[in-house]
DNA sequence: GCGACACTTCGAGCACGGTCGAAACATTGC
DNA sequence: GCAATGTTTCGACCGTGCTCGAAGTGTCGC
């Protein structure tokens, strides 16, 4: 038996298929409440606080508490860097990974990410917004550029309506492994695609489906 | 539910402290056997070998076939600097490791590793050769000096018998992250430390317990 | 060939840990 | 104060996977 620190304990945290989802939710750097949490590794509150937990005494991660809400994040660097090694390792020794059904090709394309759009529709139009210059993207954040207010106005959205929740921010896709937009602004977005019946969410998934006509309305509107 | 590499199975792999153990054995770099590794995790035989095909399934270790011994090896630096970087987390957040009981010191300073010396006494006899140039380091091997005959001719071992085994080889010893002389060499020191009845072994564990007496010869003959 | 050795596979037992619904707790807003 | 919302705790269920003894497979030495 050998001596030393206790990797098993630690590996054995990051092995838990829910445990790894929220830790690669949250290697997009912003810290995330136990709903998004949960949402994001498919596991229900009680199952998802229960990990976290477990997370926390681990000491992988940090939570700051600010009212009501308790926002977890990696405990640093460090921790980042293991999940990063990690996830090399999965996808050095795992390109057999499982050929993507046709419900995943949807969910690779579009889905809702907690409250806002996520996938390769999400990244373009991100993308897009940034290039026009209606967003503005400094590193890791994203903030307003001055053609945005009449620009989404225009779409019956009021980005100056305040709100507690930032307007905009960045969520990692883990799919294309590049951010989209979320906060209030994405999801005032998600519900403009749906209000307009652009596109309708999959029952009993997260994948959204546009139509013929709305994906094309998408695409004039966000990334015309 | 996050799509992208399968972290939470590699991480699970190395999250079961008998493969935890494996890993970190074959983090000297030398291959090892199933025996030894069976050895080094504190499991039987069948465990070992159900865990150790788990790991090469999972991707993490190589297998060099040589007669009807199957040396096991980590697959590749990558591997490694996984293990490496977890075991950095392991360290940075858990220092509240549980203090080591008596049984546990013993352990610490001579313990038997497969079928030699380890712990604190066994590395300090390896430096004290090393700096006699009875047996010379370059880098992870070990060979033997020009007075390594006569020394140990002098003790009734016959470094000359030729043996399939290598005469010297280095093994890490994890508890105080140095290495410490493994091989037929390392091998025929610790039956010469019990056949002299210097240390005996305690019953039940790999702790080796010197005699007051034995000690003195035992520092004498090695660490003089 | 045969025995000895190294290792793997099989089968069954068992415990740990993940899971969720319901209920308790905490904080905010009215 | 009370209702609404976000989160944790409790209790019970259930499955995965770790474990070992015994038997089977393959390789070497004589």
């Amino acid at each position: 038996m050998r001596e030393g620190p206790d990797i098993a304990r630690i590996a054995s945290l990051v092995g838990d298929p829910a445990r790894a989802n929220m830790l690669s939710a949250l290697m997009g750097g912003t810290a995330l409440t136990a709903s998004e949490l949960a949402l994001e590794a498919g596991v229900s509150l009680p199952t998802a606080s229960s990990h976290l937990s477990k997370l926390m005494e681990g000491g992988l991660l940090t939570l700051a508490s600010q009212g009501r809400h308790r926002y977890y994040g990696l405990a640093g660097p460090q921790v980042a860097g293991m999940i990063e090694a990690i996830t090399g390792v999965a996808e050095a020794v795992g390109p057999k990974r499982v050929r993507p059904g046709p419900r995943d090709a949807a969910m690779r394309v579009a889905r809702v990410c907690y409250d806002h759009l996520a996938g390769e529709q999400a990244v373009a139009m991100l993308d897009r917004l940034v290039d026009r210059k209606v967003l503005l993207r400094d590193d890791k954040e994203i903030r307003l550029g001055h053609s945005a207010a009449a620009h989404f106005s225009a779409l019956g959205i009021d980005v100056e309506a305040k709100a507690r929740r930032p307007v905009c921010r960045a969520c990692l896709d883990w799919s294309v492994r590049r951010s989209h937009l979320a906060g209030t602004l994405g999801a005032a977005i998600l519900d403009k695609i749906l209000a307009e019946k652009w596109a309708r969410r999959e029952k009993d998934s997260r994948a959204v489906v546009f139509s013929p006509g709305g994906r094309r309305q998408f695409e004039r509107v966000f990334l015309g």
